[in-house]
RNA sequence: GCCCUCGUAGUUCAAUGGAUAGAACAAGGCUCUUCUAAGGCCUUGAUGUAGGUUCGAUUCCUGCCGGGGGCACCA
């Protein structure tokens, strides 16, 4: 329809003897002021020496003599200028039965089909707890890469994981110095927040006491040589809790990775990386090196490729590698792991982002064709609401506290429901992902957000539950349109169009945005103006009717909009539960 | 000090250089002999500041003010 209509302007603006290379047009933000909008009277208006006003009357006029298309209804001057389209009830109705076709296919697009991407994100570390950060990592990141699948492309999910260092160290001191934190009895859960609380301790003492610090410098290098078999048991108790631990967490988030990969291993790597580039020049003049030594430690000086880089270690003065090189080992690796690979992503807090740039920076320089495949999305920090960042139980907000808090507070809303208790779990657990998640992805990604636990929950106005429930309750409509034999009909149209209609066609542009931008925040926005469209149209329209003959119309709507609504919140990483 | 980023209703968030800057929460009123009232309908309120570019700026540029992040051996 678009194109139909840039190409509509076109002809018009070449009988007036107007030439255009670039016609924007876009839909207005109100919906009384038509369906599609241009600004080219305005734009060109000065050029041709005539105001923008009289110049849009010419080119409407010439359109109206243009235009045979059924789908549009009228095209009128509005404004300062606008040219605006309103599209006939023919074209709604058309829109709608385009999508109850497409079913579970509405809104794909194939921009990249063809196209590998790895996306990595959620990067917990095994014997720490999963935290907020880890939560929001994961749903942008599950969500971005379910919008860049449907735009067609081929993703790969990757999890980098810390599986050495100090925070092992750590957990291990705790774990020896509370024998009670160690026992294996518990469920799989309790184990693993054991060997969190284990970790707490390990780094409380790590500050306060000078002793503790020097056991956990001690236990730190045990782990790395692996030459102590006691620490060794511990450790592969602890990583195997920890991971499987993480792994449920996946499975109530839904995500799925194909690819993990541990900092133990990056970190050779990246050395090897680092040494093979030391002193190494790019070009001709030295002070285009990339790795020299400074002060007996090994350094990136980036300012010397870009004056808004700065410099950074990457093997500190005792020979060991940091974060930024066990980044390089990764990167490296993971274009190692996939050849084709046209598209690395990342998703880290907001902190790294300036790191990642000197980081990008030295491997640009070493794999110059790699510098246009990466790219690095950032999120931002939780705040509560409640101000105070402890939990119900007084202990600090996990993530996965969060999550299991935040169920339960769903499962006591959903107490009147008379359903069977499993099920109402599973819906809860639903529920419950939707609203953290769906707090997450509103906002534009690297914001920070303010969670509030009623309001997310709440199913009144902007939440996951509203969007959720919508969906539930339209279901719940064609339950019993079955019953009472009523098929969708797209053709049996009442006059009047309604608002939900004037959202539904619009979904693949919104996903092509989202996924071009890699902004999972608009598809979340424009859910909830497809919800509340529809949620007015379910409250002034009785849908199911055998005495009207409409009905079936209707009928047919309101499967487009659980198509649409089912596929965005997928997108989002939200389940659409057919009852709430 | 330098670099990055953000300042929008009382609050939490939107707005591909366009029209009367959208929602939601909070406040008040109305609404279930109708498909889930966890819903719907109605009523108030905002672009940090000073300039510039433009027919048109919340959006782009510059200064200032105010948050957040980063700037050598932590990750």
């Amino acid at each position: 329809m678009q194109n139909k209509i840039i190409n509509l302007i076109k002809d018009a603006l070449k009988n007036l003897d107007i030439e255009v290379s670039d016609i924007a047009l876009e839909h207005p933000a109100d919906l009384k002021m038509g369906d599609y909008s241009t600004n080219v009277a305005m734009a060109i208006a000065k050029n041709v020496k005539s105001s923008p006003k009289e110049l849009a009357e010419k080119i409407v006029v010439e359109i109206a003599r243009l235009n045979l298309d059924k789908n549009i209804e009228k095209v009128e001057v509005a404004g300062a200028g606008f040219i605006n389209f309103h599209l006939s009830r023919k074209f709604f109705a058309k829109s709608v039965e385009e999508i109850v076709n497409e079913g579970n296919d509405v809104g794909k697009n194939k921009t990249l089909s063809g196209k590998k991407i790895m996306i990595e994100y959620t990067d917990p570390n095994p014997f720490k707890p999963f935290h907020i950060g880890h939560l929001m990592t994961n749903a942008i990141g599950e969500s971005v890469a379910r919008i860049l699948e449907h735009s067609g492309a081929e993703i790969s999910r990757a999890n980098y994981q810390g599986d050495v260092g100090l925070h092992v160290a750590k957990a291990i001191w705790g774990l020896q110095k509370d024998k009670k934190l160690q026992d294996q009895s518990y469920s799989n859960v309790i184990q693993a927040t054991n060997i969190g609380l284990a970790y707490a301790e390990g780094s409380q003492a790590y500050e306060d006491d000078p002793k503790a610090k020097s056991e956990i410098d001690e236990i730190n290098k045990k782990i790395y040589n692996k030459d102590d078999k006691k620490i060794n048991e511990i450790y592969d108790w602890g990583f195997k809790v920890t991971m499987e631990a993480f792994e449920d967490l996946y499975k109530i988030l839904g995500t799925e990775f194909n690819f993990s990969f541990l900092e133990s291993q990056m970190a050779e790597i990246g050395e090897r990386i680092v040494k093979d580039n030391l002193d190494k020049f790019i070009d001709s003049p030295k002070s285009k090196m990339i790795f020299e030594k400074s002060d007996d430690a090994i350094v990136f000086k980036a300012e010397k490729h870009d004056p808004k880089l700065h410099t950074r270690v990457f093997i500190t003065r005792e020979g060991l590698p940091t974060y930024e090189t066990k980044e390089l080992g990764l990167t490296e690796e993971k274009f190692k792991t996939d050849p084709d690979m046209d598209l690395s992503i990342v998703i880290t807090a907001n902190e790294q982002a300036e790191y990642m740039k000197v980081v990008g920076k030295a491997i640009s320089l070493i794999h110059p064709e790699h510098e246009k495949k990466m790219f690095h999305i950032t999120h931002g920090m939780m705040r509560f609401a409640e101000g105070k960042m402890g939990s119900r139980k007084g202990n600090v907000i996990t993530g996965e506290s969060l999550i299991r808090e935040t169920i339960e507070l769903i499962k006591e809303k959903m107490r009147e429901r008379d359903w069977d208790e499993e099920e109402k779990s599973k819906i809860a657990e639903m529920v419950g992902v939707a609203s953290i998640k769906y707090s997450i992805l509103r906002s534009t990604s690297g914001s920070d957000i303010v969670f509030n636990r009623e309001e997310s929950i709440s199913t009144e106005g902007d939440s996951g539950p509203y969007l959720q429930y919508s969906y539930a309750r339209a279901n719940s409509v064609l339950e019993k349109a079955k019953l009472e034999d009523i098929l969708p009909d797209p053709h049996a149209y009442p006059p009047e169009i309604f608002e939900v209609e004037k959202l539904l066609y619009k979904f693949p542009e919104v996903v092509l945005r989202s996924s071009s931008e890699y902004e999972p925040h608009y598809i979340a926005n424009y859910l909830i103006e497809v919800a509340r469209a529809f949620n007015s149209f379910y409250g002034n329209n009785l849908i199911v009717d055998k005495a009207d003959k409409t009905s079936s119309y209707k009928v047919a709507l309101t499967y487009a909009f659980t198509f649409v609504m089912k596929k965005g919140l997928h997108l989002l990483g939200i389940k659409a539960p057919g009852k709430m």
